[in-house]
RNA sequence: GCGAGGAUGGCGGAAUCGGUAGACGCGCUAGAUUUAGGAUCUAGUACCGCAAGGUGUGUGGGUUCAAGUCCCAUUCCUCGCACCA
């Protein structure tokens, strides 16, 4: 994932590429052939906040920090292809954001809509739903609590796509990112069904359990819900109006913060319901909500926990319509909970007797059933709900893609064709948060000419979300200067899907369910025949300050990758992050260990360039234990690699350089095996650290660079041994080790066994129960 | 409440088709070299014990010749979702 220009390279970015780095360096030195771009996610908030507050222009800011940022990353030693460099600002990218843009208007995927929308009071701009995160309802990007505004918005379709983003075939992806954007889709399976008012209106909900549909004793429709006016009675009309004027004032917040009690009102209503025309009164209550479904419900006290509170709060009736698995008779009176499990159906009419096995949709024998009848009575018909929404697009701020939208008096909403893309950002605007895009107060900007009647109009003047420009910038890297289409389409279906990715766990249900949405709208475009984004994600974890907390500048606890690299050089802090532990945990600096690593260094540097000052003899069972160590650590360091497993990888190439100290004399440098050693020793560190394998290879004589050699392969016939060392147990404590011929049979192994000192006293005197050989491991002898 | 992940020496962490727990590193102890050294090298370092030996992977059970690893229960921590009908 590219990284925000924010200004300098933080230890959140070294722990994030140096790893990745090592990861492509490896797979080239493999063969492969690897792209291994880098780019800036340009346009967003702090470039803004920066002008506001130094008065700097966003793009002088933002083009400096890329130029910083550039610098370090070459720094880090990281094997980034910069001609491949993608800049979303420049206008020669984001025209491309309102290509697309066009696009999805021309498919009907991208629509105008006014709604009550998130609002951050501190960012002063709408968000997606996506952008509020916790349960106090936070802004995603500065923490502050969203409120609601009712306003016109774009957004983008994406739940036209809800069905093939809960498709994770062939995606080695992990469980948690799939399970959270699976929870995020939030699929349900159920029924539609309509009741009427006595009115005559339609009223329709949404059910996941319609075999409960005889059990609806009341309706609830959100205070929101466009028939409570009509439906409200004159008697009930000033209750409910105060009930719909209260909730409309209380935050979401608010309304959690009274807990679950449950609040409602009655609207005078009755509707009639179509299973058994049962006569039922209509409520309105805030714990059914407008965004959801059809924002209003069948009520079954008997079968759900909230319509059970809300029932007994308000004295409404109670129908069991479930009788559990070994229970005769069900008494109202007697409950104190809904009851949601399984059973056979009662007080059911036609369905009485049928069962509710527990599971969803038609997989539910009694679910099944009461579909069939809704449907030949056509009364209601088979339905799937989402929990997923529509992603809202447009921001109120200045330093993003304009939206490239024209309203015209006589046209309406008009987009800018393809040959007046880009519609540049004007420099020249004043950055005043105001609520209102600050294009808005832009007249020469703001007016325009339609582009279809010529008349006088006037443009869009809201930004897009920053998420679209990552949302396709992994396919402008094959094609970053390309400027007759967003990318190529040859290298497109050469190159992609990426096939590994890695990014912080922060982007599960953003970025990385946006990217995919929009590689499939790519598709259906027919500019590529790629379904996925990328095959294989890997999420790296977060690099904390030394007290074990978030590093942050007030806590004072942040680890400047600069300095490091002064004090320790960049091949130290690239190796010491990636031994530090799993990648996917990530966890506390601790400036200790570093030193570690610089030993480490330091011995391989000694290791390969001084000459030996032991003169001792290495016979031939010591050059084969030298060659032994160095197939061990090729096998060990390439699986390591493969599984992004950088600290035991690091920790075997540890294991190998000790084993060649040992090894080192002044007979054993002359051998073919030292000089494997050595030469294997730099290939393995290479992805590591880049700069001092590529030193000391070239001390060594060699011209080429050591990032161009191929790995070395793994001799299996190397490792193998004469003899193993087995321990012997008895009954299950470890008692000797034995040394036994690799092929020894299990008899020889267990007279080996028995005739050892120490096992013989644990034996003595005793039944042999059991005797159990693993070849190559151990013994176990079970006596009493 | 629902879902996912985790708990191993003084510290970071190794080891899970069940098979010698603690690889590798930090720190610490002792020694060598040194005018000196936060340098380098050597040896040691889970805990209790003089030793023999015993005990040990959050806690309590279970399966097994054998459990960090499998099963049941439970505590704590982290993350995500949350009145979603």
């Amino acid at each position: 994932m590219y990284p925000y220009p924010s200004g300098d390279l933080h230890a959140g970015h070294w722990y994030a590429e140096a790893p990745a780095d090592a990861a492509a360096r490896f797979k080239r030195m493999q063969g492969y052939n690897v792209l291994f771009p880098m780019g800036f996610d340009a346009f967003g908030l702090p470039a803004e906040n920066a002008a506001i507050k130094r008065n700097i222009h966003p793009a002088t800011w933002t083009y400096s920090n890329i130029e910083r940022m550039t610098e370090q990353f070459k720094q880090m030693g990281a094997m980034f292809d910069w001609s491949k460099r993608v800049v979303t600002c420049d206008p020669q990218y984001y025209r491309w954001n309102q290509w697309f843009f066009t696009k999805f208007y021309e498919k009907g995927l991208a629509y105008k809509k006014l709604s009550p929308v998130d609002w951050c009071p501190n960012c002063n701009t709408t968000l997606a739903r996506e952008q509020v995160v916790g349960d106090e309802r936070r802004c995603e990007r500065c923490g502050t609590p969203v409120i609601k505004k009712n306003l016109s918005q774009w957004y983008f379709k994406i739940t036209d796509y809800a069905d093939e983003l809960l498709d994770f075939a062939g995606m080695d992806w992990p469980d948690k990112v799939k399970t959270m954007q699976t929870n995020w889709i939030g699929r349900s399976e159920g029924a539609e069904v309509t009741f009427k008012s006595e009115q005559g209106d339609d009223i329709t909900v949404f059910t996941t359990r319609p075999d409960t549909l005889w059990g609806a004793t009341f309706m609830v429709l959100a205070p929101e819900h466009p028939l409570v006016d009509r439906l409200t009675t004159d008697d009930q009309r000033s209750a409910v109006e105060a009930y719909v004027e209260r909730a409309s004032r209380m935050t979401d917040i608010d309304r959690q913060a009274e807990g679950k009690e449950k609040t409602g009102e009655f609207t005078g209503a009755y509707a009639i319901n179509p299973v058994n025309n049962a006569r039922i009164p209509i409520w309105i209550a805030d714990y059914v909500l407008m965004s959801y479904g059809t924002g209003a419900i069948m009520a079954v006290p008997y079968g759900d926990q909230r319509d059970f509170e809300f029932a007994r709060k308000f004295g409404l009736d109670i129908v069991p319509v479930v009788r559990p698995d070994g229970v005769d008779e069900v008494d109202e009176a007697d409950l104190s909970e809904a009851y949601a499990g399984p059973g056979v159906l009662i007080n059911s009419g036609p369905l009485d007797g049928k069962v509710n096995n527990g599971e969803k949709g038609r997989d539910n024998p009694a679910v099944a059933a009461a579909i069939d009848w809704l449907e030949h009575h056509n009364a209601g018909r088979e339905q799937v709900t989402y929990r997923l929404r529509d992603w809202l697009v447009s921001r109120q701020r200045y330093w993003g893609t304009p939206i490239p939208i024209v309203y015209c008096d006589a046209c309406g909403i008009v987009p800018v064709p393809e040959d007046q893309l880009p519609v540049e950002l004007p420099s020249d605007v004043a950055f005043m948060p105001t609520g209102e895009s600050p294009l808005r107060s832009h007249e020469g900007f703001l007016n325009t000419t339609c582009p279809e009647c010529g008349g006088a109009a006037q443009r869009e003047t809201d930004t897009m979300d920053t998420f679209i420009d990552s949302s396709w910038y992994f396919f402008r890297y094959l094609s970053p200067g390309l400027d007759s289409a967003p990318f190529d389409r040859t290298l497109a279906n050469a190159w992609m899907p990426v096939e590994q990715y890695t990014g912080g766990i922060e982007h599960a249900i953003l970025h990385l369910l946006y990217a995919r949405f929009f590689t499939k709208v790519i598709r259906d475009l027919g500019l590529s025949d790629v379904d996925e984004p990328f095959t294989r994600m890997f999420n790296q974890g977060m690099i904390l300050g030394e007290d074990n907390e978030k590093m942050s500048k007030s806590r004072g606890n942040v680890v400047n990758p600069d300095e490091l690299v002064t004090e320790y050089g960049a091949d130290t802090v690239r190796a010491y992050l990636m031994f530090i532990g799993p990648w996917d945990e990530g966890g506390p600096w601790n400036s200790d260990g570093i030193n570690g690593i610089t030993k480490f260094f330091n011995r391989v540097w000694s290791l390969v360039l001084e000459p030996a000052t032991d003169d001792g003899a290495a016979n031939e069972a010591d050059r084969k234990a030298l060659r032994r160590a160095v197939h061990i650590a090729i096998k060990e360091v390439s699986e390591d690699f493969q599984n992004f497993q950088f600290n035991t990888a690091i920790a075997e190439l540890m294991t190998l350089s000790n084993a060649m100290s040992k090894a080192k004399s002044s007979t054993m440098v002359e051998a073919d095996e030292w000089r494997e050693a050595t030469r294997t020793l730099l290939t393995l560190l290479a992805p590591i650290a880049p700069h001092l394998s590529e030193e000391l290879w070239h001390r060594l004589g060699h011209s080429a660079s050591v990032h161009l050699e191929v790995w070395p392969s793994f001799d299996p016939t190397a490792t193998e041994l004469d003899t193993v060392t087995m321990a012997v147990q008895v009954n299950g404590k470890v008692r000797a080790q034995i040394e036994v011929p690799k092929d020894a049979s299990k008899e020889d192994i267990l007279v080996t066994a028995k005739a050892n000192d120490n096992v013989a006293r644990y034996v003595e005197g005793a039944n042999i129960n059991r005797e159990i050989v693993v070849p190559g491991k151990l013994v176990n002898l079970v006596v009493k």
